[in-house]
DNA sequence: AGCGGTCAAGTTGAT
DNA sequence: ATCAACTTGACCGCT
């Protein structure tokens, strides 16, 4: 069976997760600034809920969780704790809350933090602010029962294999509850899933399968065994990717996503599986339903004529 | 109340 | 040299 995962937002379900700026938080005093952190994180933590909620009441199975649920979080100086913020237990509780009924309803939560997550960097300081933004997913994670934080494999810089073997030994170094929960996916622009699945392998960190960037930036090896080799990786259900390309697959940028996904893009041979798919499409909730729809119509035999 | 410029971070490639 | 693109609009200050 295919799960359908939604990523992050609506589209017209009201649901909506604040955030704030960091220059806005350094204008305020302390102790309102913290106030207001709280006011945004417990904000986040119930619409939190009532996404997981709307997921499950529409036999959506998986629902992606933004990385700025808990805004600021890591900043250097807008950075706090959960626990110093007022009514921090409260917040801390309302994402347990959203953990249980992720766990009892079967939604599957997951994290895709964004492009500052650097791993294969010859930065120092990156890779470390980057282990820290690693470390803040995995915390939350564990409050939400995610069991999937998703990045890329960074820059290239002039040699991939170096980058590559920077980008294992990276993540042979992180902490234990962070690399468990760690999945590497290929990009459109310079790692594909044939570079990544060495990394993988060597690290035990499996690969999330985005087969729009495999088509942006093909490898030379077929949906359908890609398909098969990423599966392998992974120790749990496996989590894909797929969307649609917003001027089809003709135009020179292929890579802007559409508003809903063309069931042509999906790939065929994925409901041999049993997987979760993350649906990257703008129209959100109405895309990941209508695919649903689509999909569920290629097990059912076609109505005949005279039913 | 509505509008538009801005938003923490890394890296690449188009211009 | 600058800047958009990434996964994606929302926030905040001004009028």
């Amino acid at each position: 069976m295919i799960r359908l995962g939604l990523c992050c937002l609506f589209r017209t379900e009201p649901i909506r997760f604040r955030r704030t700026t960091a220059t806005y938080a350094a204008k305020l005093p302390p102790e309102r600034r913290a106030e207001r952190m709280a006011e945004i994180c417990l904000h986040n933590a119930r619409s939190l809920l009532a996404a997981l909620t709307f997921c499950y009441h529409n036999g959506i199975g998986a629902f992606r969780i933004n990385s700025q649920i808990l805004p600021l979080k890591t900043h250097p100086e807008a950075g706090y704790a959960v626990e110093d913020l007022p009514g921090g237990k409260d917040i801390i509780a309302a994402f347990k809350q959203c953990g249980a009924y992720a766990r009892r309803h079967n939604v599957r939560t997951s994290f895709h933090p964004d492009q500052f997550i650097v791993l294969s960097s010859p930065r120092q300081d990156v890779v470390t602010r980057s282990v820290g933004e690693l470390c803040y997913h995995a915390q939350v994670a564990s409050w939400v029962n995610a069991d999937v934080i998703n990045i890329h494999g960074g820059g290239a810089y002039g040699d991939k294999t170096a980058a590559l073997q920077r980008l294992a030994a990276a993540v042979g170094r992180l902490p234990t509850d962070v690399r468990s929960l760690l999945t590497l996916e290929n990009d459109d622009r310079i790692y594909t899933p044939r570079d990544l699945l060495g990394v993988c392998r060597e690290t035990g960190v499996p690969l999330v399968y985005d087969v729009h960037h495999h088509r942006c930036l093909p490898d030379g090896i077929a949906v359908e065994k890609t398909t098969r080799l990423a599966a392998a990786t992974w120790n749990r259900e496996p989590l894909f990717h797929v969307s649609s390309p917003l001027w089809g697959w003709k135009n020179d940028n292929p890579r802007n996503h559409h508003d809903f996904i063309d069931p042509d893009d999906f790939p065929p041979c994925w409901l041999d599986y049993d997987l979760t798919v993350d649906v990257e499409a703008k129209a959100k909730e109405l895309a990941v339903l209508r695919l649903k729809k689509q999909l569920e119509s290629c097990f059912r035999p076609a109505p005949q004529a005279g039913e």
